[in-house]
DNA sequence: AAATTACTGTAGGGATCGCTACATAAACAG
DNA sequence: CTGTTTATGTAGCGATCCCTACAGTAATTT
């Protein structure tokens, strides 16, 4: 599992083949297909397995006694950092699944952004609900720039230099 | 010419095949060959035109007589603007064409980007040559974070206040 | 009009894709 | 030890990919 999720994570949904899954896990098309069902049974598996170990942890960061600008700037550092951490898997897997080729692929990540911004707004809509939509997007927005900007081969003072002018931003949007 | 940039500017590289193209077109395969040399050789082509035509203008923007920080506001405006003009070719051509699965697309489009990156570079280090490195960064990665929201289906009113919120940081990191 | 060139359509090659039928081997129950 | 079940490996199916050899038509040249 932990392979595939590199291997998704590095190359993208439609970059990787079932071939390459199953040399890379040792065992053969068969054994594959009735362990995972199916290329995206696997992907599915690999996008939960992610929001477990390498997604941001956004409860962690989130939190109610934090003010909303602080908690949201320390969200896209620690995206910067996350996108930066390993060379090769560079950017979000979800942010990247949701521009793959397969419909279904794309869906399921999609899914996971979805949830993600959902609690991102309810958070900002707790405190500043009358920002809430525009800081979400702005967040969610400039979290896929890094994604991309990290795939670019920005490293991690790039990054972090990003985010933190782009927190400017919501700390002035919140009326500092 | 046309027809074959809206299918890539919709689909992307990897998810248009020739046999899409030749349909489109009404021409049969030997033909395209014959007019383009290869898929990748009717995608240079396009990146060209696109280029002219659906590309920011970058030269009608960064005007030399004009405060740095409202001429780059003004470019991540045009850029939700175009990136959330027609409904189908949503995004950027060239952001988006830099995250194919096929290299040689891939550098051409990366060609394109590092190009306009170096423009942007350019004009802020004419004025501001210490923010330079760092704001041409953020510029870079807003719009590749606007690019995928407009795919991801952000309007042009959720667009441009993305793009608002960015420019707010610009003027703050220029000392207003 | 005859001959050469340029072009177009048919058909398919070679490769890879996701996926599976089938036969063989291993593990277990009686 | 026998019989059943589970799992693995071999081999390949049908589809699609980019691309091209070849034959036939149209246009141009002599």
């Amino acid at each position: 599992m932990a392979v595939a999720q590199t291997l998704f994570h590095t190359r993208g949904y439609d970059a990787v083949s079932v071939a390459d899954v199953t040399e890379a896990l040792g065992i053969k098309p068969p054994s594959f297909y009735a362990a995972f069902g199916s290329k995206f049974g696997l992907y599915a598996r690999v996008l939960d397995r992610y929001a477990g170990t390498g997604a941001i942890p956004l409860d962690a960061i989130l939190l109610p006694d934090r003010p909303v600008a602080e908690a949201l700037a320390a969200l896209l550092e620690e995206a910067a950092r996350r996108y930066a951490a390993a060379p090769c898997t560079t950017g979000c897997l979800v942010l990247e699944g949701t521009r793959c080729n397969d419909a279904e692929a794309r869906e399921a990540a999609s899914a996971f952004l979805v949830a993600a911004e959902a609690v991102i707004r309810r958070y900002i809509a707790d405190r500043h609900p009358e920002d809430a939509d525009r800081l979400t997007d702005f967040v969610c927005t400039t979290m896929a720039g890094l994604s991309a900007a990290a795939r670019h081969g920005h490293d991690l003072d790039r990054l972090l230099a990003t985010a933190r002018l782009a927190g400017l931003a919501i700390a002035q949007a919140l009326g500092d």
